[in-house]
DNA sequence: AAAAGCGTCAACCGCACAACA
DNA sequence: TTGTTGTGCGGTTGACGCTTT
């Protein structure tokens, strides 16, 4: 049975033709926000009607969730939360909702609709599957150094911890080391340590510590296509200590697969969204013949 | 200037599950 | 135990706006 009839707890006949659908008006919004400001949420269905909106409680609970509820936070994602959302994804795959209860202020729908839109854009650019191993590589060894860039570029442009839009005005940013170093190597001075601190700002209400492993002390070998790699892990913490979670196990696993890009690495405003430029992609294919 | 193509995102749908009578 | 209701989740759709042709 339709979800309509059956949230709607009266008959098909009755109602349905009643139920309004689509895209919500200011006075529904209104309407909705004031009642549920006098009387809380939940009981949704209830809520609806004596709120006396015409919509099932199911969308009015939604409409609150993903758009009235105060603390919604409006804009675009930071690149901390591009680089959380794509750390817990390769975690947990397409759990919206787990994902999102780090991201306060960000809505399941929100990441979902990010996901499908920005990072299965760039599968289809390397023409690979967004879930196979593959594109996960592609993920950890260019887009997101290339977020780690941005948040390192925000938080030392920015004297205070609270984030900033990513202004990139240069096409060309300071050159990048290579990424990472392998663990046999003695670290560079000027390159990134495997035990790198970012600080991330305004990630609050970390509390569910227990989903995160441990963080990896030693690096781990696996396979990718037959080839043995070195996995290093960086570190990424919470700036606030009150913040009550460190992002340990923030892994940046297999990076040292392609870690052979030295010297320039492009940004723009217009490659914001756009993580990896073409040279990363025939880098990235031709990775990926050699392996096969 | 108009049409077509494309990307984004709010909203809907189907399903699963928990609570309860 | 069974049926009903409420809620939550993930997948999908479609309207809208922007860009390209």
């Amino acid at each position: 049975m339709a979800n309509i009839n059956r949230n709607n707890m009266s008959s098909p006949m009755e109602e349905d033709s009643e139920l309004r659908r689509g895209p919500w008006t200011l006075e529904e919004d209104t309407l909705l926000t004031h009642y549920i400001a006098r009387h809380g949420e939940g009981r949704w269905n209830m809520l609806a009607k004596c709120a006396g909106l015409k919509r099932t409680g199911k969308s009015c609970r939604l409409r609150w969730l993903n758009y009235l509820k105060p603390d919604i936070k409006r804009g675009n994602l930071t690149p901390q939360e591009q680089l959380l959302i794509l750390e817990l994804h390769s975690k947990w795959g397409n759990k919206w909702s787990k994902i999102a209860q780090h991201l306060p202020g960000r809505t399941d729908n929100e990441i979902k609709n990010y996901w499908r839109t920005r990072v299965q854009k760039q599968a289809r650019q390397l023409n690979i599957e967004s879930n196979s191993k593959r594109f996960l590589d592609a993920v950890r060894c260019f887009w997101m150094p290339r977020l780690l860039q941005k948040v390192e570029q925000t938080s030392s442009s920015s004297s205070t911890k609270t984030s900033v839009p990513c202004q990139l005005s240069d096409r060309t940013v300071p050159s990048l080391p290579t990424f990472p170093p392998l663990a046999n190597q003695t670290p560079d001075s000027s390159i990134i340590t495997t035990e790198q601190t970012i600080y991330l700002p305004d990630f609050t209400n970390f509390s569910d510590q227990t989903e995160i492993p441990q963080h990896q002390t030693t690096p781990n070998i696996y396979n990718y296509n037959n080839q043995t790699l070195e996995q290093s892990y960086y570190n990424i913490e919470n700036s606030s200590s009150t913040a009550g979670y460190e992002m340990e196990g923030l892994s940046f696993a297999s990076m040292s697969t392609m870690d052979s890009i030295e010297g320039n690495w492009m940004m723009s405003n217009e490659m914001a969204d756009n993580l990896w430029n073409m040279d990363d992609i025939w880098q990235f294919r031709e990775l990926g013949e050699m392996g096969n």
